[in-house]
DNA sequence: GAGGTGACTGCGA
DNA sequence: CTCGCAGCCACCT
């Protein structure tokens, strides 16, 4: 659905995070899959690196890798702040990684019927 | 202008 | 099972 050339890839990358519902959370590839490049799922995460200055809130905490690893957390003020938000939306946390990962997965290609 | 880097992923050894 | 490598593309030096 996106264009090609007036759409930066960023862009739609903050859109999609932008709309993962409360205590859900998605990986990047499904992001960069959902944007019809699924093998530039390091540009999703450089996105988000990106997202971390912009003033919009963005919630790139609930931008995770597929394995449902905090792999982002360390690009956080705090290490324990990734978590913290996670599981202060009920999501269980352990070891850096998502409890359960699969039944919060939020797949925008399936949310929002690409 | 060229080269290096990275919050990923999938496949092969 | 773990470890390594290649592809991908925008940003930084």
């Amino acid at each position: 659905m996106p264009n090609k050339e007036n759409v930066h890839f960023f862009d739609l990358v903050y859109k999609v995070v932008r709309l993962i519902p409360e205590g859900r959370i998605t990986s990047y590839g499904a992001i960069a899959s959902y944007l019809g490049s699924a093998q530039s799922s390091r540009m999703v995460g450089w996105a988000m690196n990106t997202a971390h200055s912009l003033v919009e809130k963005i919630p790139v905490h609930r931008v995770v890798n597929r394995n449902g690893l905090l792999t982002g957390k360390a690009h956080f003020e705090t290490i324990d702040r990734m978590q913290k938000l996670l599981e202060n939306e009920g999501l269980i946390i352990e070891n850096d990684q998502i409890i359960d990962f699969a039944n919060h997965f939020w797949d925008p290609k399936i949310e929002l019927a690409i």
